[in-house]
RNA sequence: GGGCGCAUAGCUCAGCGGUAGAGCGCUGCCCUUACAAGGCAGAUGUCGGCGGUUCGAACCCGUCUGCGCCCACCA
């Protein structure tokens, strides 16, 4: 962009000026104004947001980005709705606090670091906790400006100086004091349970980290017992064999005659030479399989819950990498072929009575690196969630905070209502460290943040880091300064919207309600969740590395703007529902940024300004009335689709009022006006500006670059970021919108007609209009000129007549018509009204319709027939006129 | 095993009780002095199948088929 979007607008009253439009070259370049405005806003500090402004708090919280990542296109998306939410509340007078920053990421950063470090031959055990952190915090400074660099070229209106990361010091004091206090009020706790491990990562990880598969494995069927000949050997299936190794018992269900007289007896385990106890629990199905079941409670959920009624002993026989420590001949390996080797000597000992190969079942993996999750009994520390869970149920349900789409809600409830208690401990270094010392005697020794951890020989502080969602879900409050009552605090809590999508509903959305909830005082953390779908290919293809289908964003920014990006990530954006997104639509977003831009270029050279007041009604052309009208019904759409957070009918109602209303209705008819200058010019001049600048302003929360460029040259302003929001002014004029709508009618007919009889659309046909009676005569200018009609000459002739909507256009086609054709057309429209007519005519003869039916549908009806009478008519009329072959 | 959702034009999707829509793609004509990244005109659908409710169903109910997602201690 050029210094001339600073200069001053154009002259109330001057003549059309050329030279605002001077410079706007005849495309949309996007490369060469969107660094330039952002760091220009930047500068200005239009995105900071002021605790001491007493305009109403608008704020949402970026969805922290992992440090280590880079921004996908579900990043474009989620940024392009909350910046259009957060502009046009800016706009709208809002004290608007988009709060940018980032997530330390436990897990998924560690594994960055760490593949890094083998790439160099070493492990983090080569460097030490301290030195491997340290590498991690090096990391993070080099790849978090990434992620920044890309939010600027997006446009993000984040207000930067409030940059916020889950380990910064505050957010850490956050975390202590939380911890503190749920710890205090006895909601966190230490216990050794069954949980996820990885055996890659290795660390406990929460069950919501499993994500499971089915896949093919194989059920052996197993006797347990003395041997083939014991009438009391037990058979018992599995698809994990080497936990057999850690079996403490067998269970059958305590009904289960076939099994009664074991119970309470003892039986060898294979392999093994021991013998385990058969006990009787509520849990075995009968009918599933044989209705006995081995149980292993070091290496098995339910088994452990098991064994804890049953008061079992636990045997571990894997260590943390899945390799099988117990005695024996299986010591040392690893668990998949421990699996096959256990099976392999038990059917050498004839112990394996059926096999089912494949067995379809349910495997849990890693979210992070998809390794098989192995559970494990541990020693870990938790969230009793209950209370937490319950307050944040209740929030939802009472209406406190609404959930978008509501369809979303019963995710969300079925989940709060089921919340088993949250794994939080993490076998990793980079993390919060849990602030827990142990004593010398067994003491454990909450450390707040204020409180010196307890010195002398023998403490040491708990190794485990924290849950990497922990102090996610703090960030609402933690980012404003919590557990400091900060000005920001109270000026941005609770929150206005949370925008995310529907994949982090229980991993963030749920923990942020329950920490709000219990932190806040019972403020919940925001009043609506917002829930965006995923972005996809295309073909609605999820995008992944596998199907080689991932989009870098600023590849397509680079070729086409962000503006013609977010637009169409926006046009996509149906509530909770997916977005596919191709490259061919880009560019059409991008033809339409151009659009814009070329309609802005025209209606500058034509003097459109915004200069002075709109001229009364009185005093404006019924196509000047029209577009006001439109416009300001168009303004209180859009506000509605925003209130209702519908970006795609918000895009699309823009896009089509813009491009076809504005720019190929309105511009195209006032070109006769304002060439043909005077009052009637000036008046357009400035209802175009008046449209234009309310479009512009209106467009740009979806597109901020080039309305932002536009928007200054047309009217001198300081910037659109800081405009005023559009408002309807409650102007409507329905019966030049009637007028404009039977002009249309007139005008698509004759083009209609043309297009069939091979006229180019260039070429001048002579024509005689009759207007009369139509409300139209004012527009024979406009008319003649789209219609590339002539004066009637001396020698006119016409040979085609075409009444339309009361109107006649006589043309003088010189013997080049065809006639065949048009009357074969004629005729065809004239059989579609006939039938129109049939079965409107049919509908009003029904007594049930008429008795039952709205009157407005009745009178839709009655308006149809009425319709299709006259289309018979005009096309009668039409036919008639054609000559006789 | 439980729950939710989706099947509408070639593709991707709106519409969710009263004449079947959009974008892209497609066909024809045009560089009409803002824009060919454009203009004008046009073609295209037994709205997944079968029943039912209704004066009227793409839309409501039932059912079947095919997909997708979420949840679950599938030994």
């Amino acid at each position: 962009m050029t210094e001339n979007t600073q200069q001053s607008p154009t002259p109330a009253g001057a003549e059309p000026s050329n030279s605002a439009h001077a410079d706007l070259p005849t495309q949309y370049v996007p490369a060469e104004v969107e660094e330039k405005l952002y760091e220009r806003w930047v500068e200005r500090g239009y995105f900071e947001a002021d605790a001491k402004s007493d305009k109403p708090p608008y704020t949402i919280v970026i969805p922290p980005p992992n440090v280590t990542g880079s921004l996908h296109l579900g990043h474009a998306f989620e940024h392009t709705l909350i910046d259009a939410l957060t502009r046009r509340k800016r706009m709208q007078g809002h004290e608007t606090l988009w709060q940018p920053g980032m997530d330390h990421a436990g897990i998924a950063t560690q594994n960055v670091v760490e593949r890094e470090l083998a790439k160099e031959g070493k492990s983090r055990h080569d460097l030490g906790r301290e030195a491997f952190v340290e590498r991690v915090w090096q990391w993070k400074s080099e790849s978090g400006g990434q992620i920044s660099g890309q939010m600027r070229r997006l446009g993000d209106g984040v207000a930067w100086s409030r940059e916020r990361f889950t380990m910064d010091e505050g957010l850490s004091r956050a975390v202590q004091t939380i911890f503190k206090r749920l710890y205090d009020d006895e909601l966190i706790y230490r216990a050794e349970r069954i949980i996820n491990w990885c055996p890659r990562c290795l660390t406990a990880i929460s069950d919501i980290e499993v994500e499971y598969a089915d896949q093919d494995g194989e059920l052996v069927s197993i006797r347990y017992g003395a041997g083939p000949e014991d009438p009391d050997s037990i058979v018992v299936a599995t698809t994990r064999a080497e936990t057999m190794l850690g079996d403490t018992a067998v269970a059958v269900h305590p009904d289960d005659e076939r099994y009664a007289h074991l119970v309470g007896t003892e039986i060898e385990l294979p392999l093994t030479g021991r013998r385990i106890p058969v006990v009787a629990d509520e849990h075995v199905d009968p009918g599933f399989g044989t209705g006995a079941v081995k149980v292993t409670p070091a290496h098995d959920p339910n088994d452990f819950e098991i064994g804890r009624r049953h008061d079992l002993p636990s045997i571990t026989v894997m260590d943390e990498h899945a390799i099988i420590t117990a005695h024996g001949p299986f010591q040392g390996l690893d668990r998949l072929e421990a699996r096959s080797a256990v099976v392999g000597a038990l059917r050498a000992e004839g112990r394996i009575v059926a096999e089912k190969r494949p067995y379809v079942h349910s495997v849990g993996h890693c979210s992070r690196c998809k390794t098989t999750i192995e559970p494990r009994l541990s020693m870990q520390w938790w969230v009793k969630v209950g209370p937490l869970a319950q307050a944040a149920g209740a929030a939802v349900r009472d209406g406190r905070v609404a959930i978008h789409p509501k369809e979303m809600e019963s995710r969300y409830f079925g989940w709060v209502d089921n919340l088993h208690d949250w794994c939080i401990s993490r076998q990793l270094w980079w993390g919060h460290r849990i602030p827990i010392w142990y004593g010398p005697d067994g003491e454990t020794v909450c450390v707040g943040p204020d409180e010196e951890p307890p010195a002398g020989e023998g403490w040491h502080q708990e190794t485990d880091v924290l849950d990497t969602w922990f102090s996610s879900g703090l960030w609402p409050f933690s980012t404003l300064g919590w557990p400091e009552r900060t000005e920001s605090l109270e000026k941005f809590y609770p929150n206005s919207a949370l925008v995310t999508g529907y994949d982090i509903l229980f991993f963030w959305v749920a923990r942020m309600m329950m920490f709000g909830l219990y932190a806040m005082d019972g403020t919940p953390p925001f009043s609506e969740i917002v829930l965006h779908g995923m972005v996809r290919d295309e073909h609605g293809k999820k995008m992944s590395k596998a199907f080689g289908n991932v989009v870098n964003p600023l590849d397509w920014m680079d070729r086409y703007g962000s503006d013609a990006v977010r637009f169409t990530l926006a046009r996509g954006a149906n509530p909770g529902v997916d977005v596919p997104i191709g490259e061919d639509w880009v560019q059409a977003s991008r033809n339409f940024a151009n659009k814009v831009w070329n309609a802005t270029r025209f209606a500058l050279m034509n003097g459109a300004t915004v200069e002075g007041g709109l001229p009364a009604p009185e005093e404006l052309s019924s196509t000047d009335r029209w577009i006001l009208s439109r416009l300001n019904t168009v303004v209180a759409e859009v506000d509605a689709y925003y209130d209702d957070y519908q970006f795609a009918k918000l895009s699309d109602l823009l896009y089509h009022f813009a491009w076809d209303e504005v720019f190929d209705w309105y511009v195209e008819l006032s070109k006769t006006t304002f060439a043909a200058g005077g009052g009637a010019a000036r008046a357009s001049a400035r209802v175009l500006g008046e449209v234009l600048d309310t479009t512009l302003r209106l467009l740009h929360p979806v597109m901020p670059f080039v309305t932002e460029t536009l928007w200054t040259t047309l009217t001198g302003g300081e910037s659109v970021v800081i405009a005023d929001w559009p408002s309807d002014s409650g102007f409507r004029d329905t019966a030049a919108e009637q007028e404009i709508a039977t002009l249309q009618q007139v005008i698509t007919e004759v083009r209609r007609f043309r297009a069939d009889q091979g006229l180019q659309p260039g070429q001048r046909v002579p024509a005689r209009l009759t207007l009369e009676g139509t409300g139209l005569a004012v527009h024979e200018a406009a008319i003649r000129s789209l219609l590339r009609l002539q004066p009637a000459g001396e020698d006119f002739r016409a040979t085609a007549s075409l009444p339309v909507a009361g109107a006649k256009v006589e043309l003088d086609l010189s013997g080049a018509i065809d006639f065949a054709a048009e009357r074969k057309r004629l005729a065809k429209d004239l059989a579609a009204a006939e039938k129109e007519l049939a079965q409107t005519t049919a509908k009003l003869g029904n007594e049930g319709f008429l008795a039952k039916a709205p009157d407005h549908v009745v009178d839709g009806i009655r308006a149809r027939r009425e319709q299709a009478e006259a289309d018979i008519a005009r096309i009668s009329a039409q036919l008639e006129a054609l000559p006789q072959v």
